[in-house]
DNA sequence: ATCAAAGCGGACCGCCGGTCCGCATTGTAT
DNA sequence: ATACAATGCGGACCGGCGGTCCGCTTTGAT
């Protein structure tokens, strides 16, 4: 069972490729907008390059996406408190909705683009899953909400990126203040936020 | 300012176009395999009528998802309690958000359909400002969360039509379970919920 | 009955995702 | 160094969809 290992041409045009489809999807306004041509053109590459790398369009964006999110995923998984495992639930919750939105802040070209693509909805993707589960277990650690699985599935959902990209850009919401109002809106689902 | 009302043979085919394209949704997999010649074909009517009457396809989903609306819309603005006007917040808003999870689980096609047209964000629609507008300005009379805008969002972003479908459909979460499960998380965003 | 104008519809266009096949690059065995 | 598979490359090509155009039909007012 020998593993072949790409060719050093092809590992070199999938990493062209990144850069140009990053580059593309951030500074064009609609990532409608972009096409595979556009992106092989910009990446110096043949377009059957792309489609043979990636499958299709979805699988570039979704392997680019991925690509980008691995950091947050590992801090996650085997990071330092506050994100990493070991930490009490109660904060870990907060911490962890708090990377999601700064990733769709920082990303949200991407995850429009990924949404965009129209093919499959958010919700079966295998990242998402991942998300919940952990969510649902930490919530089912802390005393309050009693419905972990559904609280889970709406505290993703006002991580949503198009409802971040929307409070950002149209409404001109700075970063910290959506930070602010999320950990609030979070401590209210938790019970531990102050009411007035 | 005369306004000229369209001949009998232009309503009876918008009457026809609508019937077509709601019953095509419905019965297609992914709103994307449905194209413009498809309901044409099925109305019995050319497809440049369609286009002539709708502007472009995003403008036929959404007049389609408009008309539908229009009841819920009504009994919201002017119908009797515990939907209209006159209803004490507390009671109003629970009501609300069960309002708009029935639609969207009784038409999540044609939502479905009018996000997968990737041209505008769900958020940059009227009938989006519309809701919002009205919660916030409900949660603003009730002693609670402190953030009426932000939470207004969060409690709209639980009622998506791709999560709620993904509910339904791939979940298999039967109706009433679903509006149970959104009702407590939102008596817990109130603050009016049981605590475990 | 007449006739302009409003409306209709199928042929047509441009564009984009995706495929194909002849050719260049790579790595290896001699 | 050299010859030679095999792996990968890329531009020409295809099918299909959203959207447009123009000659023809229907409508309804005179």
């Amino acid at each position: 069972m020998t593993e072949r290992r790409p060719r050093k041409d092809a590992a070199r045009n999938r990493a062209a490729v990144f850069a140009a489809a990053d580059a593309l999807f951030a500074e064009c306004q609609s990532p409608q907008s972009v096409t595979m041509a556009d992106i092989a053109a910009a990446a110096g590459v043949g377009k059957a390059t792309l489609f043979r790398a990636f499958g299709d369009r979805t699988g570039l964006i979704r392997a680019l996406y991925e690509a980008r999110l691995e950091p947050i995923r590992n801090a996650v998984e085997e990071g330092p408190p506050p994100l990493g495992p070991g930490t009490p639930p109660p904060v870990r919750v907060p911490a962890l909705l708090d990377a999601v939105l700064c990733f769709k802040l920082d990303n949200r070209h991407l995850a429009l683009a990924l949404e965009g693509t129209g093919a499959d909805s958010p919700y079966r993707t295998e990242h998402y899953e991942r998300w919940h589960t952990l969510l649902r277990e930490l919530l089912e650690q802390i005393p309050g909400p009693a419905d972990a699985d559904f609280t889970a599935h709406a505290l993703l959902a006002a991580t949503r990126a198009d409802l971040v990209a929307y409070l950002a850009d149209e409404r001109g919401a700075p970063r910290d203040e959506l930070r602010d109002r999320l950990a609030s809106f979070t401590a209210t689902v938790l019970g531990t936020g102050a009411r007035q």
